[in-house]
DNA sequence: AAGGACTTTGAACGATCGTTCAAGTCATTT
DNA sequence: AAATGACTTGAACGATCGTTCAAAGTCCTT
């Protein structure tokens, strides 16, 4: 076991994000993580384990990213780069664009329940962590003492998933910057 | 010939919208379009071929959808209506709250060139019926005559996608109600 | 009634799917 | 050096995939 379970699941994201759980072949696991099917069995349980494992480490490093928006002065200002980052990624890299668990909405219905249940609770987990960011820009006197948070944090994430799908589609990143900064206005004259 | 085109493809529709391309096998499509496999193939040539005309279907009924709201005395109020419609239907229907476009977002990896065009250019095709709302509601004296309309169809579209995805996810439609006339009112503040 | 064009049938094809498992490798313990 | 246990190997399994095609059926024209 010289390889470590974190850089097979990074290895395994890249092909999940890629092309969608339904469609990454097991030969293809196989080629990307190096193994054979025995091993990746017996490490994994199964294709959905592993799957399992990609989407809570995604979960996790997405939360990460985003909580990460409240330690600085201005945590709406950091997050405002943070949805730039993520849908302005170039190239090589664009399938990132799209979140990946709104990716996998697609693949819900032949997804075992457990799975499906990670999904859901991945987009509630993003939403708690857009709704921490947005209570910390709140005490650093951003946003109105009135404003409904937890309704900000839904309109925030809905911002998330429809501006990282249009740049998916887009590609246009100047046309992207201007719809971010003006959802991030939006933020600051509503709230 | 004696069930029509039209039918078959309304049938195929629902499979497809529900599961997505590649989830969808011949077999169910056969039951769900009584035809034996020659058949299918002789009428519409391939999965490919069949699924190309769900599409572009959608596409056109989708685009007429939108249009339909610049009759109205109120465009922009007749779009919110629109807009509610489509992210609340109820129960048995709950699968059409996402964009069947944007679902087909997932399978493109294996959709051929041609089908993926047909997408890309249907999301373009709904950006423009969205900009016919906004040029009527400009008529109407609801958007300033300033407003840079091209962009705020784009702005539009990112918010239908967003709403409608969450909408999926969620379920909760008071909030999705209370996201969609947030959006609104973002609209006639800006514009 | 015969001919011909169009449409439907369903068994079968090769490819690929996720998964299994007996056998093999290798390091550590006795 | 022999035995133990953990991990890896890769051929093979049954199921399902999209697709094909010769044969049968259907319907209009003559």
């Amino acid at each position: 076991m010289k390889i470590t379970n974190e850089e097979l699941i990074k290895n395994a994201t890249v092909l999940f994000w890629k092309k969608g759980y339904s469609a990454v072949g097991m030969r293809e696991l196989q080629t990307a993580l190096d193994m054979r099917p025995g091993s990746i069995y017996h490490r994994f349980k199964s294709k959905d384990g592993l799957f399992r494992l990609v989407i809570e480490t995604y979960v996790e490093d997405s939360k990460s990213d985003i909580e990460a928006c409240s330690a600085f002065p201005d945590a709406l200002a950091e997050l405002e780069r943070y949805f730039v980052s993520v849908t302005t990624c170039p190239g090589e890299l664009q399938y990132q664009r799209q979140c990946l668990l709104v990716r996998t909405l697609s693949d819900m219905e032949q997804l075992p329940e457990a799975i499906r249940q990670v999904v859901v609770d991945g987009m509630a987990t993003l939403k708690s962590a857009f709704l921490l960011v947005l209570e910390n820009a709140q005490h650093q006197g951003n946003i109105s003492q009135e404003a409904d948070l937890s309704e900000l944090a839904a309109w925030l994430q809905c911002q998330f998933v429809g501006l990282r799908t249009q740049a998916f589609v887009c590609e246009d990143n100047e046309q992207t910057k201007r719809l971010i900064s003006r959802a991030m206005s939006e933020l600051n004259n509503a709230a």
